[in-house]
DNA sequence: TCTGACTCGCCACTGCTTTT
DNA sequence: AAAAGCAGTGGCGAGTCAGA
């Protein structure tokens, strides 16, 4: 279903297996559910994909004006107005942060510019997963955010295998963990690559279990709740295009590359002989990294509109994502909420960061003892760079700005902390996940669905 | 309604690292 | 040493959106 939230007068689109509208009614702190008829048209950005999984067409939920697809399924089978005054009585959400991701994309970075976007693998697994009535889900799965009790909790139809061991994990270890402390991260991680893909957080006592991304949402929620904030990316990154100097956002930088830059590179497609079809040009990337790389390496083949391709060129229309890929770990990147890790978006269900990540920072000792703090945090966040000295050559993102190897741990007040209160009969407080998780199994359960 | 710019996700390729 | 695995990167097509 969609869900439109209302912050501080900024209206954030969003998508999620919910059947609200929420809408600020009070200082962006209150949340109140409307219904249906609110909901404004949605268009472009904000539908699913028009292709299916396997690519027939199929039942969409979409905001349009005509009672059609899953909307006027769920008006079907339950009178909906009655349900939004149902839960207009009981839900109260109460946030002390923006609420700019909600569901927030939990296990990569998340800040204000980095709202939840259909097309993204999560997205698009939750919606076929959740537009399927083929599972039930333990109905109990998320009070294991909170309790220690033993509660199972799969966000996942399957599981990725487990990378192996990398060097990357390596110099941790040596530091932070004994031989047997390895062993568990072996078995741990191979634990998640069997089928239930579930396994248990290894703090204290604490008995939650799940997949992947519900433990880091776990940990982070609640064993290291208070001071962890969302990293808002790099202050400023630098144009460096030749010897142009200009700092700001990535947004704003990328802005000025447009304005400034875009006829050079032109000019250097068309001198080069890179400008191709449909007006698209490739042309040599004039930072200095690109242009070190391209006098190391060779031309590397020959491309269907005739030109030769090099090491170091790029098309305009892909300038922007190796901006921020190559030079500046910025922008529409995803983040390892544990060890800091940036990584292209569409890259992580194939890199499968997280399992093997979770495993190294659930067998370090302090967290096993239950007394690690944000500090045992910083600590994993910092021991997990890559040594500068330690680099391969090819490896490195020769030419990343400094940005990339700073911690994402900001010591925070509760002013800025993600805080959302929902009272379901229950009265929790806890993280936009936690919260967002209790209201969809209130709804699920208000609803009598299986599935939303 | 059309068109061009833009975004996103999938895929292929290269080269390095790790395993056998 | 060969094979397999993986990270880094760019090409490309489909979809989206805003402006003409």
């Amino acid at each position: 279903m969609w869900m439109i939230m209302k912050d501080n007068g900024a209206r954030t689109r969003l998508w999620g297996p919910c059947l609200i509208f929420l809408h600020t009614v009070s200082s962006g702190s209150n949340f109140r559910l409307y219904s249906f008829s609110s909901l404004p048209s949605t268009k472009g950005s904000v539908k699913p994909s028009a292709r299916s999984e396997n690519g027939s067409e199929e039942e969409r939920p979409r905001c349009t004006g005509r009672r059609t697809g899953y909307r006027a399924r769920i008006r079907r089978e339950r009178d909906f107005s009655l349900v939004v005054e149902r839960v207009n009585s009981i839900i109260h959400l109460r946030a002390s942060h923006g609420l700019t991701a909600f569901p927030p994309r939990f296990g990569v970075f998340a800040s204000e510019n980095d709202g939840p976007r259909h097309r993204s693998a999560y997205f698009k697994r939750r919606y076929v997963e959740l537009d399927s009535d083929a599972e039930e889900e333990d109905t109990d799965a998320v009070e294991g955010l909170y309790s220690s009790q033993a509660v199972s909790y799969s966000d996942r139809a399957s599981m990725s295998p487990p990378r192996k061991k990398r060097a990357l994990g390596a110099s941790h270890e040596e530091s932070e963990a004994d031989c047997d402390e390895e062993e568990a991260i072996v078995e741990d991680t191979q634990a998640s690559s069997s089928s239930s893909a579930l396994r248990r957080c290894t703090w204290h006592t604490c008995a939650a279990e799940g997949d992947d991304d519900f433990l880091v949402a776990h940990i982070l929620s609640v064993h290291l709740p208070l001071k962890r904030g969302f990293h808002s990316g790099p202050a400023g990154v630098t144009c460096e295009w030749r010897d142009c100097r200009h700092t700001g956002t990535p947004e704003s930088v990328w802005r000025h590359t447009k304005e400034v830059h875009k006829a050079d590179a032109q000019q250097l497609a068309t001198q080069l002989g890179g400008v191709g079809r449909n007006g698209t040009f490739r042309f040599p990337c004039q930072r200095e990294a690109c242009r070190l790389r391209a006098l190391r390496a060779e031309p590397v083949d020959d491309q269907a509109d005739g030109t030769e391709r090099q090491i170091g060129t790029v098309q305009w229309t892909q300038f922007k994502r190796h901006c921020e890929s190559v030079h500046w770990k910025a922008g529409s990147l995803a983040r390892c909420a544990l060890c800091g890790f940036v990584d292209r978006r569409e890259s992580w269900k194939r890199r499968n960061h997280t399992t093997g990540c979770l495993s190294r920072f659930m067998a370090l000792p302090a967290f096993r003892r239950g007394d690690a703090t944000d500090e045992s945090l910083l600590s994993y966040q910092n021991s997990s760079r890559w040594p500068a000295d330690h680099l391969p050559a090819s490896r490195f993102p020769f030419g990343a700005q400094e940005s990339i190897h700073e911690p994402i741990l900001t010591h925070t007040g509760l002013q800025v902390n993600p805080e959302v209160q929902c009272v379901w009969d229950c009265n929790p407080k806890g993280s936009v996940y936690m919260v967002w998780k209790m209201l969809e199994k209130c709804l699920k359960n208000l609803l009598g669905m299986r599935s939303l």
